[in-house]
DNA sequence: AGAGAATACGAATGTTTCGTCGTATTTTGA
DNA sequence: TCAAAATACGACGAAACATTCGTATTCTCT
């Protein structure tokens, strides 16, 4: 194993003034724009500053390096599917597999929107895994997914919730990724949504009725 | 959209002599052993001869490009699993659930093994994406979960035996690749094996009752 | 043995890309 | 208004790589 250190994340500086957080936007912005146009392979620093209008100066005034621009894209995108998550499941006028459902379908739509720019990021993701800040960015997911399972298995072990509520949050992530890189029709959709909401709802009862 | 042709996968010269076969598997060989110590993003026709102990343009009398050696070896390990499975499966002596949860557990803990390479495989994934030949390396799992699902299904529409084959084949293998990411005891692995096996099952019996 | 085919070699080429640094411009605050 | 701080610039250095091609070596088959 040789020495492959890891790339620094963290920002370099904040911007103070009102032209630099203009510039940062714009430069979040084209990233995308980049991403879904050229693909992770051909992400470069300077194509990101050509596409926002800036130099590639200005780039790492604001970000270390490559990888902590992809990273905060990623970031983002994690937080806001967890808001989206969580306003569902945390809803209290709806039974809680229904609550379930609903959230599989629209995690399964959202993650089949723009699929272009969510398969780059994917593939950029070796780029910054095994930063610390990585870890962090997943836990707000984890921690909704476990304030569920107390709600629908009340009378499981600690032990049993965490894998069952891990299980059932990996296998929406990881299965919602999968699925989205086959191009499909919305019907389509909606149906694979419904059978993988009956399967994890199907998981959960049954460990319902043994407990 | 630029242009972004895709890399030419096929095997530019088939071996005819005994020791460029030998030449070949030592390339492979070398193959895994690069990408298992340095990691997909270092991963270089260079360090591959010097592993190997040939020389890179001996590297390009049999493979076309980078991209052809690592399609290779991920064609292989494919090619590997398919036939752990359809061993599992095709067995009749055993009840079908039975068998598909020592498929499961067979499964993971095969991806549980030899994490690093596996990684670096996947990250390496984009360089061969979108290959005609890619496509037909995943029918051989596809075709044995569909015949899996005759027999689990029997009464279903093939409509919903597809949909439901494909769910469980998706999930078992890509919810496998993410499990596999994350540093387990083998205790723990068989712990979630055991619940993956339990999610699928609840699935699937829950679609007998209803047809 | 010897000619021709197959195989092996590896220096050289051309490209791509990251990230820095010295300089120029703009903004702030007194 | 003006000096200091913040911001923006973009040419440049350095490194890494994929792939080619002319040459050298080894095999095969008669």
């Amino acid at each position: 194993m040789t020495d492959r250190r890891k790339a620094q994340i963290s920002s370099r500086k904040q911007p103070r003034q009102t032209r630099s957080m203009e510039l940062v936007a714009s430069v979040m912005e084209a990233a995308v724009q980049v991403l879904a146009a050229e693909g992770a392979q051909r992400f470069t620093m300077a194509r990101v500053a050509e596409r926002a209008g800036v130099s590639v100066g200005s780039l790492y005034q604001y970000f270390p390096n490559k990888a902590a621009i992809l990273f905060r894209l990623q970031s983002d995108e994690w937080a806001r599917t967890a808001e989206i998550l969580r306003g569902i499941l945390e809803q209290r006028v709806t039974p809680p597999l229904d609550r379930l459902r609903m959230a599989v379908h629209a995690f399964i739509r959202s993650e089949c929107e723009e699929t272009g720019v969510r398969m780059a990021l994917d593939d950029a993701a070796p780029l910054y895994r095994g930063a610390p800040e990585a870890h962090d960015a997943l836990k707000a997911g984890a921690a909704i997914m476990q304030a569920f399972m107390r709600e629908v298995l009340p009378d499981a072990s600690a032990d049993q919730r965490a894998l069952a509520g891990g299980l059932v949050e990996l296998t929406i992530r990881s299965v919602g990724k999968s699925y989205s890189e086959t191009p499909c029709t919305p019907i389509e959709i909606e149906a694979f949504a419904e059978a993988m909401a009956d399967m994890l709802c199907a998981y959960l009862e049954g460990l319902n009725h043994v407990a």
